[in-house]
DNA sequence: GCCAGCCATCGATGCATGTCAATATCCCCC
DNA sequence: GGGGGATATTGACATGCATCGATGGCTGGC
């Protein structure tokens, strides 16, 4: 899972270093697809916070090695918490690393705005 | 550009629906490629905040016509709005876009967190 | 130790996408 | 209206990815 350090890359704050793109982009890719974020709303709708796989394989009405597949995803990503407990591993979503995505979307962080004087 | 209704559909506050989870999707894989949120940095990087097609040929080092399909990909996305000025065509950033996909990142919106009162 | 259930991995398949060369389209200017 | 420059589109190619069935690895219970 590569780093995003949000405090230095804001998307919009100027020109992004190739190293910076990477890392946002495998982010945002592991967001970008819908039945990812279905399983992101699944596992935050639980009161516990947290969801087994096989609770998430029937709500998605995809299999269950495609719902460990984009798990597996969603965790290299950053983006979820994996605990194993006995034979059931339960995945839990890690605001931290949302956090880190928003802030990163972060519309003119601190250079002041340009006030679009047009000519 | 499917509409995000950012009021109604944050990831994190529950279970997605379908569409909602589509129109998620698409936006975030609009932003799932370097070479795109490079794209993105320079326009806003530009004094204007504005830039044309052949200013972004070099410094991303793609091809005119990549470059035109990624313009193409974020605007279609809402993520660039188009202006076409005699023969050039100036992209700039859809701010309000941007902070649409942030509020659809905001974790625990206004459902009391989940206090991990664990065991 | 064996069996059943949960999860991950593997292999295969079909579709989406990033990329570029070539070409078309549009616009200004002479 | 013809020429030149800026963009967009097309066609082709390779790669990536979402998906599933089949299978393997673990864990807990009998």
């Amino acid at each position: 899972m590569a780093k995003i350090s949000p405090c230095c890359s804001p998307v919009l704050a100027g020109p992004l270093t190739k190293e910076n793109a990477d890392e946002l982009a495998s982010a945002f890719k592991a967001l970008g697809d819908p039945g990812r974020l279905q399983l992101l709303g699944f596992i935050a709708a639980q009161p516990e916070g947290e969801a087994c796989v096989c609770f998430l394989t029937e709500p998605t009405g995809l299999s269950q090695p495609t719902v460990s597949h984009h798990l597996k995803v969603l965790h290299a990503a950053g983006l979820l918490d994996r605990d194993k407990r006995g034979a059931w591993v339960y995945y839990r979503v890690n605001c931290g690393r949302i956090e880190d995505l928003r802030s990163a979307l972060a519309t003119r962080p601190a250079r002041a705005r340009v006030t679009k004087r047009a000519s």
